[in-house]
DNA sequence: GTAGCCTGGTCAGCTAGCCTTACAACAAGG
DNA sequence: CCTTGTTGTAAGGCTAGCTGACCAGGCTAC
């Protein structure tokens, strides 16, 4: 409990666990996914499915969101495009920019990622208790709204706002 | 808190909530470290310093823990040799073999890194609570010891066996 | 207008980190 | 010893990301 503990050698730092649980996690998600038609989807891709919606984003925003360069998110796009996951369509407003979004396959196949997003997520709240998976989605989705806000526009509302 | 409601666009998948707070815990931690007079060290080392204990450890060994190549791990622990942290010793009972262990500044560098990262913990246990972190901690140590048994032998014991 | 700066996106080239293939040295059982 | 498996190394390749340089289009101030 007391993270003061840590001269005894069996205390594992927090990363390296929450590391192992996304590790694991992830892992059953892309086992199902390559499974599927969408099997040529690789992880990589998965900051222009997690972030692109309806209307479509700009390259610049889904970079800083995802924490990456544009031209490494120009690359990933470039390559969805190629598959036919995404298209690139001028942007009303500003004539430099072009909004990223996806084609019908794409919205298809981030519909189907979410939905085995949701079912590996069900698998482990019978595997380790509903109740603890619920408060483990809820504490990091707390921690995600104030840690890293930009990523997680979804989660807008409850600002902490500490005095 | 049901999954089901993934339909809503505002939920967001598991997996994607334990990399924000990995990455935002990491990040507290190398800050830290950095400024440290271990700044040399690089997130790729941890395998070895995560890892390596007391007598030393064969390469294969910490290969197999960390998921990685034996190659990899060896480029790792060449470096780590050159700066010091770390040396090969012949193995007692197996001339082919060599363990790696820490050198004194490599063994100073594991418990100022473990320091750190109990330090990081408690900041977020006063951040979101205390107890919650600990709930965290508690959920995600089994959940370790049940997916990657190989990797955290210091879990052996409690196996859960849920009725 | 148009000069000068900012911004969205792209092109080219590089690095880190990890992998695969191939192999030499040693171990261990027949 | 001879075969088979294991420990570690050497050499080369690949992926995913980066930096720097740039152009086209927008924005403001003369």
């Amino acid at each position: 409990m007391t993270p003061g503990s840590k001269n005894a050698s069996d205390w594992i730092p927090l990363p390296g666990l929450l590391d192992i649980a996304y590790e694991s996690l992830f892992a059953e998600f892309r086992a199902e996914l390559e499974r599927s038609e969408y099997g040529d989807i690789r992880p990589t891709h998965g900051c222009v499915f997690r972030f692109v919606q309806d209307e479509g984003l700009r390259l610049t925003d889904i970079a800083e969101r995802a924490k990456l360069t544009k031209q490494s998110v120009g690359e990933i796009v470039d390559d969805l495009v190629q598959r036919g996951y995404a298209k690139r369509i001028p942007a009303p407003d500003d004539r430099r920019a072009k909004l990223i979004c996806l084609t019908e396959r794409g919205e298809a196949a981030q519909a189907h990622g979410r939905k085995l997003f949701a079912k590996v997520e069900k698998r482990w709240a019978e595997r380790y208790g509903a109740e603890r998976i619920a408060a483990l989605r809820e504490l990091l989705e707390e921690i995600a709204a104030a840690e890293a806000p930009f990523a997680v526009p979804e989660l807008a509302h409850a600002e902490p706002a500490p005095a």
